[in-house]
DNA sequence: CGTACTATTGATAGATATCAACGCTGGTGG
DNA sequence: CCACCAGCGTTGATATCTATCAATAGTACG
């Protein structure tokens, strides 16, 4: 199996074989946590950069109510915090969602990067790219109903699966609960619930366990307004499917 | 007055003689803009960087049902694309909101920026701040009532305002139409309207036309939930006070 | 002094949250 | 291996919030 990460960067721009050997050595030294699982806190100083390697984590904040708002997920190839370390303090939250492996690359590793002109630029992607879908989210909670909503994120991680080779056809796995889904689309357990009987029932997706199944996506994609122009892949059509 | 980015930037840390000289040169071929004007559309390729020098400007995206989201608030010291020229195509449109004058900054001024740690690393802050704000506005979307929604939003601008010495004690000029202020909450122009009277009748605000008065600062950040960590300031004690 | 936004108000509809309960499942300890 | 427990998914009834629709009143501006 490819390195996901030189594959899913090579999803903007091909990289060198050098390039790749440097990706393939930084990812050697994983580690295993568990499920639920802070990983670095508000508050806390930034340290080393993470990439999670498998695995759902996110990024979340909580409210004094003790309502969260989960603010994106990372999902095997994103990292968490790749240029934060200029900060004096985190000002949310990152956890997992499922078992993960992660990796920690230490700071200095990020820091040459700048002298693989290839490298870097994929970088700066990244974090273009996880901007691009902050925004997109912001739309998706602000401005759509909440069906759409809910077969947003599932279109967007279709896709980002996709790039990464974590799909079959057009499934996936999804190590999330309805409560935490309700905590990032910014709706109730309970009417996440009722929106998932929805859309099974309009027949356009299959929910049982953590298997998601979409089966329609064309009719997917264009229910919920979904277009994939912020995730700024290079050639759409190129991905590979793979199932692990 | 002092250069109102350099102003901005040193809220992080200091910039040396030739730096604060540097920015001084870069600002001075401003051109102004009418209101709502867009200054750059989703698809187009980003070309020079900008940056707002006075006036509000906004991000958005526009759904396919004519609902539009801001996602962003542009104000003067705010770079309108400080990196994006890495992607091919804008992912959303960028707009004044009320009479600009804007800066374009040729591309190659700021990849000489490396060449000056400080003030390279000041544009790092810059852009994760930009990132962190975007955060707090989906959270603020995702997880809050109306009410402290806009209560929120307000706080976050009296002291974006004040870093650049827009404010008068309290007090500063928000030229947003209620139906702005609604897209950008996620919220009805009705509703924003009916919010901003209770918030009136409250005593928490005062706002007649385009003129903000925050009557309790205080009440009004705990009201709704505001604490100015993401916007990392250095010293959140140190900013002067500065009528226009 | 019209004209066109913008702000405001009232009445009503619709969406989403809340509250409460129940069944299912997977894991765990006896 | 079974009994228990806790978390998760599901359902129903109801309350609350926010949107919608429609009209009126300010306000700015040419």
């Amino acid at each position: 199996m490819a390195n996901l990460l030189t594959r899913k960067l090579e999803a903007f721009a091909p990289l060198s074989e050098a390039d790749r050997h440097l990706l393939d050595a930084v990812i050697r030294e994983a580690r295993d946590v568990g499920s639920r699982e802070d990983l670095i806190r508000e508050g806390d100083a930034p340290g080393d950069v993470r990439l999670i390697l498998a695995g759902f984590a996110c990024r979340y904040k909580r409210l004094a109510d003790g309502r969260r708002q989960i603010m994106a997920y990372l999902v095997p190839g994103d990292f968490c915090d790749l240029h934060v370390f200029i900060l004096k303090a985190m000002d949310h939250t990152i956890a997992t969602l499922s078992p993960c492996r992660v990796v920690e690359i230490p700071r200095r590793r990020i820091l040459e990067m700048p002298e693989r002109p290839a490298l870097a630029r994929a970088l700066w992607w990244a974090a273009l790219v996880d901007e691009a879908t902050l925004r997109e989210w912001l739309v998706n909670i602000g401005a759509r109903p909440a069906e759409q909503r809910v077969a947003h994120l599932l279109c967007e991680l279709l896709l980002r699966l996709r790039t990464v080779g974590l799909t079959n056809h057009d499934s996936y796995e999804l190590p999330i609960t309805q409560t935490e889904l309700a905590d990032t689309v910014g709706l109730t357990n309970v009417h996440v619930n009722r929106v998932l009987q929805r859309l099974r029932g309009d027949g356009l997706i299959t929910l049982r366990g953590k298997h998601l199944v979409i089966l329609d996506v064309e009719r997917l994609n264009a229910f919920s307004g979904f277009t994939p122009n912020y995730l700024h892949l290079a050639a759409p059509n190129s991905v590979a499917e793979q199932s692990h």
